[in-house]
DNA sequence: GTGTAAGCGAGACGGTACGTCGTGTCTTGGA
DNA sequence: TCCAAGACACGACGTACCGTCTCGCTTACAC
């Protein structure tokens, strides 16, 4: 629930001054994250989430300094960000259809906007970055991981490849999404059973 | 070379009047290819096309609606587009590799504007769709179509499933093209055969 | 009626495109003059003339670079700027008590405006220029040819200097009108009067 | 050397807690002077000032309400504020004379700096009347005693209006000076003789 | 001493205004 | 009807100041 992208408050070091008020940060990223969901990334002006946030414009470029790194903030400390679950051991190929269903199902709130940080991220390196860092990465490392541990179980064929296994599993999922096709349950078990073999 | 999205000109009905000047449709076509593929896609206002292409705003109106439009009309008269080589039988997995690694080769030139027509295309429905139509689907269905034949002759195991197996490989060739990482011959291979299987 | 300050018009050479709305031109004259006259210079900003004229920003700015160059041909255009009304010749004393007083009764309406139209003169050189070419420097050039003509026609003895009495009779009304001071009949007469001696 | 628009500081009644640093309020002044001096009055930002300054935001506003009160007290300071120097009785349009070429001297450095209070002067009231009573009712009173005097020594006709006369002095200054035209001796001395006849 | 009250540097904050940019529609005159 | 040129309404942008506020600290005086 802490944020990551907000300028000049890496540390901890106490600055001089006023304080930056925690609430002014709490209101943009609430309103961003609400009106982003409601009607889209690039529907959605700095000066409506400023003006619904009741929140002067230059307290938003005092934290961020871009639509994007706002959005992309208050996504991370929305619970749509919670991604480390422990995955039950015994069964990966099963762990890993319930793993996609998991975020699937999140997808039916978020995937609009989630196709929306994609498209920014696509504009911009260091927002590409960022957004790989917090979102893309982890998520794939669950993935590698569960593989190799299947791997190691035996559960998956030793001549199989887990990097590139992850690569196709998120892949799908991407190409699907980006493509405006349904990711529901079946496609969950299909990516699994597809993974894991017949 | 021709056109798909120009309006108007559908049919090729007698109109009254003057005929529109295809120099015109061509020199914006080729301003905007050349253009994105510099600059990239948003940095290119529509000003800057029709400036450069010495062209009316109105010109560009009358024939497409969008930017996105315009862009995407050029990328598919531009070579970069052929899409249906045929691919050589006998060696299925090794036909998949060449395909992809072609594709690939040509990323290097066009892989920032492919970007920023699928960002384009996360903001704008119809746009997706038509970009889908035109460029995702017949690719895909290129490999679905050779997975296929690959699995009558018995080079892919009968259980396989080819449509996932078609998600698996564009989803892999987005997911890494759009997380900003490498895509060459190796990789393309790399993906062939884990398709294949070991 | 016709203005100077508007950006390329100097000339009615043709110019290709659509023209300029001289509509536009006019609602932007006579709200900016309205709204200075009732509000004062810099009260009024920018986007409130656009505004209560119903024009677009950018339409402004084609036409001027600066709220003072607005003002000023709002002004230019006002009857306020009528300035060449021909005197009575027997009586130079009355010709210009008349002409003083004639000028301080438009003041009543005026003097607002005019005060902050000196005032923005001082922060702006070029505006400074523009201003004193079309509303000072012909006021005065009235008075001195009245002076001259009186010198001439013996009402002033030949030993004054019109150039300075013209600049005590402007001097004594910018004086006291930027101090805040009345400017009535009665000190039109005095001032013609200090000017031709008891 | 003593500031008159300071806040609160009216009495030397005994006031609890810190008190006032006069070191914040001498670079204030110091620093505004110089400042206004070198890039002129609305150049100048309140910002730059306590920057420069090296002095708190609060500081300032503790002290002045307004740029325009800030920049008056600096001016005060000034010795250009000097105003009371005697002037030399035998001589009485020689005195004047005198008296004139020192101002406009002083105006050489500070013109552009008194153009901008005056222009300031025109948008706030009260703000007109505490720079009318400090810089221009002492000045016009000096003249207008001067010219009493001169009556009174039977240097200057009996019939001429010392009032309406000070006026047209101040009134030359003032407009040749807000129209950005030169301030000289020989002004000086065409003044004095313009009010004390040929 | 200790408490109280204000000054002070620093900087956040809600505002207001600014001038620029981009978009899609429109209105000229001429081809 | 097309075309080049450009005006137009609209809406968003990022910046600049302003005057107020809220921190933590310092400085005086009163008790």
């Amino acid at each position: 629930m802490q944020s990551h992208d907000e300028k000049g408050t890496g540390m901890t070091e106490k600055t001089p001054g006023r304080p930056r008020d925690a609430a002014v940060s709490r209101k943009l990223k609430d309103t961003a994250l609400r009106l982003v969901r409601d009607k889209g990334y690039d529907t959605v002006p700095i000066s409506a989430i400023i003006a619904e946030a009741g929140v002067s414009r230059q307290s938003l470029y005092n934290r961020w300094s871009t639509k994007a790194e706002l959005v992309l903030d208050a996504f991370y400390d929305d619970s749509f960000t919670r991604v480390a679950q422990p995955l039950p051991r015994p069964d990966h190929r099963g762990a890993l259809a319930t793993f996609l269903a998991d975020i699937f199902a999140h997808l039916a709130e978020n995937g609009a906007a989630l196709r929306s940080l994609i498209a920014a991220a696509q504009a911009d390196e260091t927002f590409r970055v960022a957004f790989h860092d917090r979102f893309v990465a982890p998520r794939e490392e669950i993935v590698t991981q569960l593989l190799h541990e299947a791997q190691a179980a035996g559960e998956l064929p030793p001549g199989r490849d887990p990097e590139l296994l992850s690569a196709f599993v998120h892949g799908a999922f991407w190409y699907r999404l980006l493509n405006g096709q349904t990711l529901d349950d079946t496609w969950a078990r299909r990516i699994a059973d597809g993974v894991f073999g017949p």
